[in-house]
DNA sequence: TTGACATTCAACCAAAAGGTTGATTTATTC
DNA sequence: GAATAAATCAACCTTTTGGTTGAATGTCAA
């Protein structure tokens, strides 16, 4: 709550982050796996394997998918012992909806829509039950 | 319900707008080439070899970027004669931004600044001379 | 008609992505 | 200590990406 989440700290807006930074978070944004993996870590903390056990690809296979997710520092390890505790890192998801936003005129009308989702997503309301679990074999990119 | 963007109109945002299209969107939007693009059309409609022409590669490989852009939909084509206008489609950016306002919530407060610099770009406000806090984090790279 | 121009197509290549399986490292537990 | 468990590393394979160069296509203009 009062974690206004620091690595929010050195993107300036207007200043156009990092190129190479943007090119990571959008890369790693463009798989479904990885857009999955960054929904559930959304909803707390989790281990790697616990990240893994939907897929049904390999757990090494996830386990790359995050490092991707870490390089593009939307993703936090913290490794005690031989577990390794994953949790969102939304920093580079602003800097992202911050490019983004540099477009929105085009949608200005639209905007308050925007706000409006986000109203949905924002306080303690019931997450809505979007259950889709569209992980399985796709053959696109 | 003026048709601001028609491309808009089949992303329905909070529905979970194609995972494939949100897959090709992101891509298209993780190479600086392809964002470089974006941003010159953002200021008019462009022929291919005008797109090309400050660009180090082959006027083929750019053409092949604008190709990756137009299956995401953030570019049309309309050739006439041997001539190919291009221009910005920004709906699918759109759909991108919903879906990064999924985690909005983590620089909620954070969301003013962000409209503040969306209204610094949209129509004629004098600038606002809003300086925010800067602490260094080199956790690139 | 001829030829230049704008763009795309095609073949090729090196590098990266994304998957697999099989070690390896490091803790935990019996 | 030995076995098990969590995660990563390493080698390998196939497909995709992103660049090249050299046609091919289609249009305008002399």
């Amino acid at each position: 709550m009062e974690k206004a989440a620091p690595s929010v700290a050195f993107i300036e807006p207007g200043i156009d982050a990092d190129e190479a930074m943007l090119d990571r978070v959008f890369f790693a944004l463009s798989d479904p796996v990885r857009r999955t993996i960054l929904s559930r870590l959304d909803e707390g903390e989790l281990l790697v394997s616990e990240i893994a056990a939907p897929f049904e690809i390999s757990l090494q296979a996830v386990s790359r998918h995050i490092q991707v997710l870490v390089r593009a520092g939307l993703v936090r390890q913290e490794r005690t012992g031989r577990i390794s505790r994953c949790r969102l890192d939304a920093g580079p998801i602003y800097a992202a909806a911050v490019w983004l936003n540099r477009y929105s005129r085009y949608w200005q009308d639209q905007f308050n829509l925007l706000a409006v989702a986000l109203e949905d997503l924002a306080p303690k309301r019931p997450r809505r039950a979007k259950r889709r679990r569209r992980q399985g074999r796709p053959t696109s990119k």
